[in-house]
DNA sequence: GACGAAGGCCAAGAAAATCTTAGCCTGACC
DNA sequence: GGTCAGGCTAAGATTTTCTTGGCCTTCGTC
């Protein structure tokens, strides 16, 4: 019954579920993205070959590469796909004009983000909708209308718009500070660490660090935030991020110890998805704003040097 | 549970009914397109409208007018599912590079497609599907690659070709032409219609035909194919167009008692969606070469001009 | 002004598409 | 050689989508 001769198009769920396996490689990829268990793209695909009555895949022992077929469909597949969820975009600014959704990293949501609210929304009079998430969406597909991750450059099409460098360099309570004069100090202290970002206390101590440290004790975080509360409990010795801990500085709950000592990360960066609706743009304007004056780092001699983006 | 929050896109299925419904105007014709019930369409449209938060269409008494927003949206929507249609075209061209399908009215699939059927996939070794419809189809949704129908102009988004113009004479079995030498004398005949085609003897007996004629009798065929077999078999004068006529007057089968008189309606073209993949320029070229000699209309005096194709 | 056709709306149930679960298989990698 | 990741399949469940049938309004016709 599969080659029934009359010209029915395929449906647009097997469309959709290749173009995303082929766009990801694999059909778990793909499967995360459309929120469905690989079996399902997997029988999507299988349908849609049936339908064409030739592969669309080579199924090697260790994955997908796509035929000769498939690699010629898949870039108007693609670009059509985008087409439509431009399309789905601007249909939802359109009718919900006062909604924006952010996507954020949960602790830039927690940290930059959150003191921020009250003015964003008191300025523009926006819903505002707030998605953390630990990977970037991908933004031709999903609807979200601003992205604020650390990141050295931009996704592929969109902008980005550096709000604020980003210098690591331990912080910890002021009652900590006192005993920690020299990095060699640290040896005696708990160092802490969020799960996402382990390179932190390596990346400081290979550049700033004594020989060979072994600290006292160790403890890690999965959130950011809580680490941060740790080490504003006295708990311990945590790597800041200047974006994210300017304001905690400033109010004194942390010390920055070593001071003059940093590395420098990929910048805080606002996404802004290219071809969006132009009630983005006063936004964006307002958070650049917002990312210079309130981001303070501790270090003037910081502050003049613009940033560049590191590979 | 509509509104959930979480940004999930609507369902494309949504979407497709509601681009169809507001660039057909209605839900009737968009369920036709769609091969499903109205009542499916307004469904998924009133979904789309729960999705959205505000409606789409302006529900009139007499009909559907689109709200602002919905204007807004629906040249993006359309031009992303053009794309994706036009994607889908080439998957299958990419997929099964030996079939070609092909729509046409009936009359001219029965009359000049057939006949000249043999000699085309003798020439290009093609798996052919015919498509018989009373309308053109909509050449950027269905998976139809050319097209044949009379007509003025190439539909939007496809170059025509004029493959034969088409005069419109009465015409009749031989033993019947003897008794017909003015157009005066159809008063004593049968006259066949075709039940689309209701026009053709109006207009000719308005160009050449006595001030006031009334038949013996009439008859009516709902295909024009059957109404010729009448007419060969001698029950009456049908109006006969020369693009599909000429073999069956070369053989003396039928000829065409008043045959200078003739009115001319729009000729026959091939439609070419645009876009096309390229194994189709032979297929037309070589259909482009049938078109004048096979279909010899009667009269030298018409040969010689060739037929521009018009705006 | 009654009537029928056309078009849209709705609710309930049917049908179909889609998805998940669970188990099997493969090659890759330690 | 065990483990893991990834793809395949079948069977059954779930969700989505569609149809049916009835109601309502308007419009054009007689």
């Amino acid at each position: 019954m599969e080659p029934a001769g009359r010209p029915s198009p395929p449906s647009l769920t097997a469309l959709r579920a290749f173009e995303a396996a082929a766009r990801h490689g694999g059909y778990v990829a793909a499967a995360r993205e459309l929120n469905v268990t690989p079996a399902a793209i997997g029988t999507q695909v299988k349908g849609l070959e049936a339908w064409l009555g030739r592969p669309l895949f080579h199924r090697l022992p260790n994955g997908l590469v796509l035929t000769p077929e498939g690699r010629a469909v898949l870039p108007a597949l693609s670009a059509a796909f985008d087409a439509l969820n431009g399309a789905v975009r601007t249909m939802r600014a359109v009718g919900r004009p006062r909604e924006l959704t952010l996507a954020a990293l949960p602790c830039i949501a927690q940290l930059w983000l959150a003191p921020r609210l009250p003015g964003l929304q008191a300025a523009f009079d926006l819903d505002l909708a707030i998605l953390t998430r630990d990977e970037q969406p991908d933004y031709a597909r999903e609807l979200v209308d601003l992205g604020l991750y650390f990141g050295a450059a931009a996704p592929a099409g969109c902008t980005a718009v550096v709000l604020a460098r980003d210098d690591l360099f331990p912080v910890c309570a002021p009652v900590l500070a006192a005993r920690l004069r020299r990095p060699a100090d640290l040896g005696g202290a708990t160092l802490l660490h969020d799960s996402v970002w382990r390179e932190d206390w390596p990346r400081w101590l290979h550049a700033h660090g004594p020989g060979a440290l072994r600290p006292a004790r160790e403890a890690t975080f999965s959130l950011y935030g809580i680490a941060l509360d740790a080490a504003i409990a006295g708990s311990g010795v945590l790597i800041g991020h200047s974006a994210l801990v300017g304001k905690l500085l400033a109010e004194g709950r942390l010390v920055a110890p070593f001071g003059e000592r940093v590395v420098t990360g990929p910048p805080l960066r606002l996404i802004v998805p290219e071809g969006g609706d132009g009630r983005l743009a006063p936004v964006v304007r307002w958070l650049k704003g917002e990312g210079g004056p309130n981001s303070a780092v501790p270090h003037d001699s910081l502050e003049p040097e613009p940033v560049a983006a590191t590979g």
